[in-house]
Parts: C-alpha cells; sequence; structure tokens
DNA sequence: GTACAATCGGAATCAGTATTCCGCTTCAAG
DNA sequence: CTTGAAGCGGAATACTGATTCCGATTGTAC
C-alpha cells in the first residue's frame, strides 16, 4: 500500500522541480526544490535517489508529451503542416520551460538506456512527419533527419537561453521553414 | 619591468586554458589548465584573477578575431557573400572550440562592461554586413538583427554542443541561407 | 656576484551543495 | 486503540573544486 501522504509528497516535489528546473535550469538547488515542494529535502531523496534522476524524470514526462503530440499531429493534421507544427511546437516547449537535454549533456551527465529508447522514439516521430512532409511536396528532398535535428537543436536551445520575444521567434522560424521548402528556380545561386 | 619568465607562463596559461576550455568547456578545473600548462595553480591566478577571468580573456580574444574577420570581409568580399560567409565563420569558431559564451551566460556569470563592448561590436558588425546584404538583394529585407542574431547564436550552440559531422553543418547552414533569400513568387503558402 | 623584489608551486583553506543519517511523526492494518 | 512500518525533516557529513598563503626560487638591477 502506497502512503497517501508518500503520494501527495511525491506530487508535490515534481510539480515543485518543474516549476524550479524550469525558472533556474541545472544550477537550482535541491534544497529550493524541497523549499518550494514544502517539504524536507530528504523527503525529495526518498522519492528520487539523486539530482540527476529527478531531472531525467521531468524531462522524461515532457518528452512524452512532446511524442503524444506528434502522434496527434501526424494523425489529425495534413502532412504539409504536421511537421511544422511539431517543430514549433518543441521550440515553443524549450522557450517556456528550459528543456535542460541539452543542458545536461553538455554538464556530462549521461543519457541512461531508458532516455535512449525516448531519444530512438522522438527521431523516429520526427523522421515520420519529415517524410510525410517531403511527400506531399512542403519540404525539400535534399534535406535529411540529421539536418533536421540540428536545426531543431538549435533554434530550442536559442529560444531557450535567449531572451527573444514571441515575435522574434515566430519571424526567426519563418525563415528556417522558408529554407526548408522545395528551392524555387527563381532563387538566386547559393553564395560560395 | 616584466621578468621574462612571467610573460612566459602568462602565454603558456592562456594557451593551455584555450585548449583545456575548447574541450571540456565550463566545467574544466583550474588545476587541470594549470598541470597543461606545466604551471603551479597559483601561477594562474598569479595571472588571473579568477577563473572568469580567464574565460572573458580567451573569449574576448576569439570575438577580437572575429570582428577582424568581419571588417576584413566587408572590406574585400562582395556584399551577397560577406555576410554569409561571416555566418559560416563564427559558426565554424564555435564548432571548432567551445564557444562558451553562452554556457557562461546560461551559468549566470554576467558580462562585463568591457565585454558588453564587445557585444556591441559584433552586433554593429553584423548589422553592416546584413545591410550591405540586402542592399544588393541577397537577404531578404523582411528578416531584422534580432532575427539573425536567432539564428546566430541557434547555430552556433548547435554546432557547440552537437557531434554533427562537418557536411551536415554545411547542409544546415545552405538551408539556413536558402531562408534568409529574398522570397520569391513560386513558393507555397506558409503553413499556419 | 649580491641583494631584493617579483614569481613560483602546490598544499591547505574555504565555500557551496549534493547526499546521508537518524530520531521523530504519521499512516493504516488488525 | 495499538503497533510496526514507512515516511518525514533537516542537521550533519562528504565532496568537489575554486582561491589563498607562504616558504622556496629565479630574474634583474647594480
Amino acid at each position: 500500500m502506497i502512503r497517501s501522504d508518500a503520494a501527495r509528497n511525491r506530487a508535490k516535489v515534481l510539480a515543485a522541480a518543474e516549476i524550479v528546473l524550469g525558472e533556474q535550469g541545472l544550477t537550482a538547488r535541491m534544497d529550493e526544490i524541497a523549499r518550494r515542494a514544502g517539504v524536507g529535502v530528504g523527503t525529495v531523496y526518498r522519492h528520487f535517489a539523486t539530482k540527476e534522476a529527478l531531472y531525467a524524470a521531468i524531462v522524461s514526462a515532457r518528452v512524452d508529451l512532446l511524442l503524444d503530440e506528434a502522434a496527434r499531429l501526424r494523425a489529425a493534421a495534413e502532412p504539409q503542416t504536421g511537421f511544422f507544427r511539431f517543430f514549433a511546437q518543441v521550440v515553443a516547449d524549450a522557450a517556456r520551460k528550459k528543456t535542460l537535454t541539452d543542458a545536461l549533456h553538455s554538464a556530462g551527465i549521461d543519457v541512461k538506456a531508458e532516455q535512449a529508447g525516448q531519444r530512438t522514439q522522438m527521431r523516429e516521430a520526427l523522421a515520420d512527419l519529415l517524410r510525410d512532409a517531403q511527400r506531399v511536396g512542403a519540404v525539400r528532398l535534399d534535406v535529411g533527419l540529421p539536418e533536421i535535428l540540428a536545426l531543431l537543436r538549435g533554434a530550442s536551445m536559442a529560444a531557450e537561453t535567449g531572451d527573444y520575444s514571441g515575435p522574434v521567434i515566430d519571424r526567426t522560424l519563418a525563415v528556417l521553414y522558408d529554407g526548408l521548402r522545395p528551392l524555387t528556380p527563381h532563387a538566386p545561386p547559393p553564395p560560395a
């Protein structure tokens, strides 16, 4: 039997951590998370063995939401818009909360097997949406998943760390989207 | 009179720091830098009051090089290629070494007045190159400096943290460049 | 060659946080 | 209502890594 207070506290910790991490990123202190959850540090550790584990739980939940969104878009949206909408969704998510994923990575915290699965799923979801978009001619055919991942990561990181206003982000994404469209005959030759 | 060994050591520290920081980024330890410079930690501190100051010195030097490059390109290159070449240069620099600037920023280390000047210079250099490129029709007119900064930062960060091969970076930049070209009549309507 | 000041090296110190520990409290089964 | 187990709070501990200190060196002026 799971004690009711334990369940309640776990939820409080998770909620507080999501907020604090969103605000302060990786440098947030465990004390602070505990305090905001109205709980002692010991309690945080009862539920999450380590700071890293706590992060992982939160990031994992967020990725799951995004994966759901990807599936939903693929089923419901037009192929020519699904890909772009998902791209925007990921960037918006990064802008709102701190993604942490890359921060974790650059901090040398390595991704666990469990997370590796999610990473694969995310890749596949993107690949599917991209393929659909390319099939209907909404995205040029000479870009592959690696380029998309680089663009998505770049856009997310910029949105995450910078202090850009919403309109700037929108216009920036518009540029990216235009670059991803099929090449038109009128475009001037690429610079050296 | 500056003692010859002091000058020599300062140079050794700077060189070692550039390498170590390039390899390990912000998490590099002072001990490690000292060791690689073949010097004691105390010596590092004699020349740079603090870890942050050491970083600042290195970043500052790099930015100066980039600023020179911008000036050179503006004077020598065609307006339609100068902007793009500079953009690529910055990204390449970020990929090779770790830029650290954003890392520093996200780590809460704030930019000093001196650095603020460089930041302004960089902005101006970019603005100049952009204006030239737009004047000759190489870049669409509806993007401004903020969008360029967002794109440049995103591309640099992605190049810096990711493990992308050179060709992937090139193709990704090609997409960005295409997005920055003037809109052509044939392009399909933008997704919602 | 000597003297003195500037530098060195690197062990010791300090500081900031994650993590552990344990006596106290609360839950829920009987 | 009692009781044992599970959970709690938060002070104490452990660690990591930046920064300081000082006796030992080394460079330069005379």
